[in-house]
DNA sequence: TTGCATTTCTGACTCACTGTCAGTAAAACA
DNA sequence: TGTTTTACTGACAGTGAGTCAGAAATGCAA
């Protein structure tokens, strides 16, 4: 949605370009970086045009030169985001063999960015169910883990290291509860301790799916 | 926050009284039923004072005689919905023996009463990060589950039930895993299936808190 | 460096919706 | 039925969104 710059064009034809960025890249970054520093320490719902323009130091008119409203700009920072959780997420999506221990990675990672970057993360989670284009954006958005953690644990199984079941109802479901915890954890500050997140998440995914599902009879008690 | 009619009054002093209701009261339940109805087919984001207002054919601004605003009609239609779910979600809340059949119970009747209500509870959701006040109210919601939950888990792993771990952020998980799963099916319409969605959710519950977290050796594949 | 074309920015405008209030209409009551 | 109390209304002001014609600045070629 964001409108194409010449200088976006510029920067697709000859990205090793060094010369200095127009003017209008410089004062889209500027919106950007306006943004998330803003929505470090305040809800989306303060955020206005008129508010966050006037941190930028510019008019409040010249943001329409950029992003078509707030939640146009929500979606430029969610696919960045996108971007960095799809890459730590590599090793469980990827990993040949030892599937325990590459799901850990994944996890460890995701968990280190979202430590980072937990309150954009619920800014758009907040933002999006406003604005119909931004709600699409993050479904395509969850749509993607759920296809990548469904095929996965299809694969696991056909290699016999995860039980038989439908695995697509499964997959969604360990993505919403990362979702949701994350955001708990890490949406507001002060944050959570990003360790015990981990062995939540770690907890959960490793017993729903790497565990067989007998229930113990209940005169034999469990310990650790 | 909604203003405290003397009819409201009545009815807690004599909450027997037959007489026909106040006008006042007649009036709030029909706001209260067409925003019910304008939510089972419309989303939070395009519902309006005027919009609601005019469909229930009286003026704009008799809407504040009975709401602050429209996150304290969805306040409203919170509250109705937790009493809900704490009265389904009973068994494994106080059961005292056969911990598994209770939470299956439990999670069955959550599912029961989420695809009816499961528009409304995107509603509030979606509404809850637009307002303060609601959102308040919407954590303090999520909260009562949290604690009992986590005080659940607590007696079962004293009996042995459960094996030691930190009980509070798997209830959260969990809590959080159960929003997320019955929005994705049950928030907008077509509604997924009931029955799936139960078993998913019955599937990581039971997976997470009542079996041993041992994974399985990868030279020794699972079936079922 | 200057002049000029292009890009970037601005202030003023309209619009949709919100929330308030003084006054009117309707309901409840005796 | 008349009177008091309750419920409702229309008109008003305020806030933020998005648009647009024109002003200012940038940057390029000479």
């Amino acid at each position: 949605m964001s409108r194409i710059t010449q200088d976006e064009i510029r920067h697709r034809n000859n990205p090793r370009e060094k010369t200095k960025p127009r003017k209008a890249e410089r004062t889209r970054q500027a919106i950007l970086n306006e943004s998330l520093k803003f929505l470090w320490t305040q809800p989306f719902r303060d955020l206005t045009v008129g508010e966050l323009m006037s941190l930028t130091g510019i008019s409040r008119s010249a943001f329409y030169q950029y992003f078509t409203d707030l939640h146009d700009l929500m979606e430029t920072l969610l696919h960045d985001l996108e971007g960095e959780i799809l890459v730590v997420a590599q090793p469980w999506f990827q990993g040949e063999e030892d599937p325990v221990t590459h799901l850990e990675e994944s996890l460890l990672g995701l968990v280190k960015v979202c430590y980072q970057r937990g309150t954009l993360l619920r800014a758009v989670v907040d933002a999006a169910p406003m604005d119909e284009r931004l709600e699409e954006a993050w479904g395509k958005f969850l749509k993607v883990f759920d296809d990548v953690v469904t095929q996965r644990i299809e694969e696991h199984q056909a290699a016999g290291h995860i039980s038989e079941f439908d695995a697509r109802p499964i997959a969604i479901a360990l993505n919403r509860m990362d979702v949701g915890v994350l955001i708990e954890h890490f949406g507001r500050r002060p944050r959570g301790n990003p360790d015990q997140v981990y062995q939540t998440l770690r907890r959960i995914w490793i017993s729903t799916l790497y565990t067989t599902n007998a229930p113990p009879r209940s005169d034999e008690p469990l310990r650790r």
